[in-house]
RNA sequence: GGUCCCAUCGUCUAAUGGUUAGGACAUCAGGUUUUCAUCCUGAAAAUAGGGGUUCGAUUCCCCUUGGGACUACCA
């Protein structure tokens, strides 16, 4: 019956492994789970000068943290394959589909200089084509560098089959004679991709729809070594805000931010599985295991998606939402080290804050900014915050007062108790709820937003509270 | 310039010939005995335009418009 399926993902080391290329995996990943199939990954790093020391590894963690497994544990590294390509480049010269080019750069790039000048398509005018066996061995001889370019045929037809995009028809006169192995002797994408793809044996070929108009190319290049073709997949792009595809450029997209941002790579994924394709029910929160069972091909998109990270922010709020508090604030524990010397406050005390703030989490890094006054040793915030915007300052420094006795006389420390003792104060002596809970709230706080006072001075504790209660007095 | 791709609320999307065009995010309003958040309720918000085909088009075809990708000895 059919083939077990096999996909991969083949990032080049180039720097960073942006979102875009994390939901490129993403799906081959979900594709090929979900039929037993494989997920391989591959290095495609046959541009030297693009290399980036130690991003092969960065690429390695990301995926990991993501969640996504690879199958091979030592990925296809393409710049250890330099002579398999020369092989399979040399066997196309000798049948004729491909040859010896020993046009310079600065010879290109004036012919494409020109070719635009007079609003011509730029393109190689293959003359090296022409040269006679002697020519070529007389050049090669005089040890001139040359590439080796794919004779692209005159005038044909080349289609194939997109799962997305259904059948694409490409002539092949709009083809140039693509340089299959480089000056430096390494292959470009365009031969490398089809090599390995091939001996891999990689069922689907999933990868963004950037590679929609290379793909030609490919067909040429599998026809030309007569070997089967896999299927084609390609995904839409995903979007900035101004519609084009999102770069660096457009702002920081690295996956590796993302993850500093304290975004979880759960939250991530299940946003980016949505974002070009959708299950056709209304389950928008789905496990990476849910993912698995509910993709399906046929349900991606063709239109590109621009990424929204509102959108992102209230799925991972949700997926906060969802930890143990224990869990949260392990996560959390980095963020707020950075910042605090977190050596003076019990595990407990932190464990407390942490869970206060479960439910107004964005993301991971906001803790720092909320949590600020559990960890400052003193509050600053002006004297007029405290007058609740419907009151004045009288009641509120008459009120606070008479609450700061109330709450000296509490022994019984606790949220559910301090909540009880002070709102049965409040309904006794006939006070309003704004003009007591707002001071109050602010003088533990010193913000404009926070937890409840209940809440605060629960972690607080007596001392503590009363401190910047009549601290706040002072103010007043 | 050439080639190719695409087009439903601001955004992600559902509905493929018959629906009051649905959901989610964001926005706004109200509620949840103080703020923010959470939670709940509600509101506003879309088939780019023009032709066909059809009893009937968001849905099929064509044109226009708009957007995008590609066009390297980069991937």
């Amino acid at each position: 019956m059919n083939k077990k399926i096999r996909t991969r993902v083949a990032p080049s080391p180039t720097g960073i492994i942006h979102i875009g290329n994390l939901r490129t995996a993403l799906y081959n990943y979900l594709f090929a789970q979900q039929s037993g199939g494989e997920f391989l990954l591959r290095i495609e790093d046959t541009d030297r000068e693009r290399f980036v020391e130690g991003a092969t590894e960065k690429v390695f963690a990301i995926l990991k943290w993501a969640g996504l497994v690879w199958k091979n544990k030592k990925p296809i590294v393409q710049s250890e394959r330099l002579e398999i390509y020369q092989k399979y480049a040399r066997q196309l010269v000798g049948e004729d589909k491909a040859y010896y080019c020993f046009c310079t750069p600065e010879l290109l790039a004036k012919m494409r200089e020109e070719q635009q000048e007079k609003k011509l398509p730029p393109k190689y005018d293959r003359r090296c084509r022409e040269l006679s066996e002697t020519e070529i061995k007389q050049k090669l001889n005089r040890n001139l560098p040359y590439v080796i370019r794919l004779k692209v045929p005159e005038n044909e037809v080349v289609e194939f089959n997109d799962l997305v995009y259904g059948k694409i028809k490409y002539n092949s006169s709009e083809i140039d004679d693509q340089v299959l192995i480089k000056s430096d002797g390494f292959p470009t994408y365009h031969l490398a991709v089809v090599i390995d793809d091939h001996e891999m044996e990689i069922t689907h070929v999933m990868r963004g729809e950037d590679w929609l108009p290379s793909t030609p190319k490919h067909v040429l290049l599998y026809k030309a070594f007569n070997w089967e073709m896999p299927e084609f997949i390609h995904l839409p792009n995903i979007l900035g805000e101004n519609k084009k595809k999102l770069s660096k450029r457009t702002g920081d997209v690295s996956a590796e931010s993302f993850k500093e941002w304290g975004y979880l790579p759960e939250a991530l994924i299940n946003y980016l599985a949505l974002l070009g394709w959708n299950p056709g029910t209304e389950q928008e929160i789905f496990s990476l295991q849910e993912l698995i069972k509910s993709f399906d091909i046929k349900k991606i998109h063709k239109a590109g998606a621009i990424f929204d990270i509102k959108k992102l922010d209230n799925i991972n709020g949700i997926y906060i939402r969802k930890l143990k508090v224990k869990k949260l604030e392990s996560l959390c524990r980095p963020y707020l080290e950075k910042v605090y010397d977190l050596k003076k406050f019990d595990d407990k005390y932190i464990e407390a804050v942490v869970k206060l703030e479960q439910e107004r989490l964005k993301k991971l890094s906001d803790i720092v900014e909320n949590t600020k006054l559990f960890f400052v040793d003193e509050l600053d915030y002006e004297a007029e915050l405290l007058v609740w915007k419907k009151s004045n300052k009288t009641i509120i420094k008459n009120n606070l007062t008479i609450i700061l006795q109330k709450l000296n006389e509490i022994d019984d420390w606790n949220k559910d108790n301090l909540e009880k003792e002070v709102l049965d104060f409040i309904v006794a002596n006939n006070l309003t709820n704004g003009e007591v809970l707002w001071p109050l709230r602010v003088a533990l706080s010193g913000q404009k937003n926070s937890p409840s006072p209940f809440e605060i001075m629960d972690v607080l504790r007596k001392e503590e509270s009363i401190k910047r209660i009549e601290g706040a007095l002072k103010k007043l």
